[in-house]
DNA sequence: GTGAAAGCGCTAACAA
DNA sequence: TTGTTAGCGCTTTCAC
């Protein structure tokens, strides 16, 4: 939106100098007369005066924008992780601008040059491919990486408690008698969230969970399931391994004779509020968003300004929490 | 993030004017020496020069951003709609900020300031509530607004299909012989949405239709449910008016002694995929939100590059698309 | 074909 | 206490 009223002009009507307009702007007040501060604050509420955002930009070269570039703006982890980001952000004065690259890897690297470009502050980077050797380019004081990490660290990473939590949802089902679960996922792809929780699972199971892998989208998946379920001798259960793939497996099974609890045991990571609404409601590993996105936006806002350089890339869990519903 | 290597250094090592780069940046080589060209080429590859936007901004008085003012960011409706946005701003060039405001007024005026003086190009706004006066501040020519509509038209505006298909999936009940329907809500509070879909129930609906509004919130709410649900004579329906609305009646009717589609039939305005793994899946109105936040960018793109001033106001309504399951 | 220079709206020394 | 001034990194008119 076009601005007319400058700081110029405010001078002018004032009769003061553009500095001290700044100055007051500024809250620079210490040593200006009660007088000109009157002056100043009337004319700029007669005129609606705002200062130009990208004027102050130039000058103090820091946009005070957090960039966000997400792989997938539709997966429903993210709103809610975006709103942790914003309210952070806000708290702290910055704007957020977002880029989305679909899961394509050459668009997610053009989006960070592009925020670059724009001299963001610094990014938050949801990314699809947190391994890229090009984001070498980008200096860790000024981005952090959320949900998906790095074989090797390269940035504050902020993540879910993928391992534990994991371990733990899964003692509980065989605590209640599930000797056999499979793990439901989308390729692993090695995507760190779907490996990490598929090393837990694999962890926690130790009788040859190689053939207890079930991936979405493979020829035949639903013919094996009904497999599965004709021909246990003792009841089996299912852990899906995010929000998408429970509803992808709802969907397998949805024609099939056999419903949870009774011929098979359900749980799932990600808690989706819709989740507690199905009946009987799923139980479910809830992450916490919201404070994964708040996290993440509080650590790189101190490091970009109090700059604690040196420091080595960390990592940052944020805990889950079980909700136990009846599907188990 | 901050930018080391600025024009004038491309200038120096190249040995030519800062001018000639930027003639080169924008494309201006009608006549430069190809020779120039190249060596231009040469450095801005080496040094990997990118101009400052910001700078830009200044001088070209915009920022070829689009800021978009939410209403609540975990509406599943918005990141559906963002994605379209977004992608239609990208193909135009235009980079994208958001703010939220979690459905208070206060804050998204706040916001809506805000945006201004951060410059951007024009604004998106899915409002609290359309009708505030101080909206009126706001030039027309960078302002449309989506999802909830005015009473009086002052922004263009993108909404669905409300009306048309409420009354045509309602008329689809009816021939199922469903005579008694209930329109399920939350608290319709002057919200257009919500107004305009009630409306087309009553349209529909002409028997006494005072008492079949079902508030959710409201005290004895699930008395009033179990009440209906028990002493009907014939199968009832119910209707919900959105996605978290159908969340709420799933939940409150989960555990009565009652389901659907034997005991009573269900149909809900919006389609989220979790509705099609629901057993037995629900009948939806499955409003396109990708196509609204496509229509609106384009819709103040067009605006803001082509200027077509003195046009009044104009309702986009884009269709809905209407999905049968098992539901009633 | 290319360059000089003014200026976008603001901030921050430094003067006064 | 307030004003002067020199930029921030770029675009663009006008000259050469």
């Amino acid at each position: 939106m076009s601005k007319r009223v400058t700081i110029k002009d405010i001078a002018k009507q004032v009769g003061v100098s553009p500095a001290t307009i700044s100055y007051y702007m500024n809250g620079n007040y210490k040593k200006m007369s009660d007088e000109t501060k009157a002056r100043i604050a009337a004319v700029i509420a007669e005129t609606g005066y705002q200062p130009s955002k990208v004027a102050q930009s130039l000058v103090t070269r820091d946009t005070k924008t957090i960039g966000v570039a997400l792989a997938d703006i539709t997966n429903p982890f993210t709103s809610t992780m975006m709103k942790g980001i914003y309210d952070a952000c806000k708290e702290r004065g910055y704007a957020v601008t977002f880029t989305n690259s679909d899961n394509a890897v050459e668009s997610e690297l053009a989006s960070l040059v592009q925020l670059r470009q724009q001299n963001v502050s610094g990014i938050i980077l949801d990314s699809v491919d947190p391994n890229h050797p090009q984001l070498a380019d980008f200096d860790s004081q000024q981005l952090v990486m959320v949900d998906r990490q790095a074989k090797i660290l390269q940035f504050d990473t902020v993540v879910s408690d993928n391992q534990d939590s994991t371990q733990a949802f899964l003692a509980l089902m065989k605590e209640k008698g599930y000797e056999t679960i499979y793990f439901v996922t989308f390729p692993l792809s090695g995507i760190s969230t779907r490996e990490l929780r598929y090393q837990a699972f694999q962890e926690v199971m130790r009788q040859n969970p190689l053939d207890h892998l079930l991936t979405l989208g493979e020829e035949g998946l639903k013919d094996k399931v009904e497999r599965i379920l004709n021909s246990s001798t003792e009841k089996p259960a299912f852990f899906t391994m995010n929000g998408p793939s429970l509803l992808a497996f709802l969907q397998l099974v949805k024609d099939l004779p056999f419903s949870y609890p009774v011929d098979f045991g359900l749980g799932t990571y990600e808690d989706l509020d819709w989740m507690s609404a199905l009946n009987p409601g799923v139980s479910a590993i809830r992450q916490d968003s919201y404070a994964i996105g708040c996290e993440a936006a509080f650590c790189l806002l101190d490091k970009l300004e109090e700059g604690d350089f040196s420091r080595s890339a960390e990592l940052k869990v944020v805990k889950n929490q079980i909700i136990l519903r009846d599907s188990f």
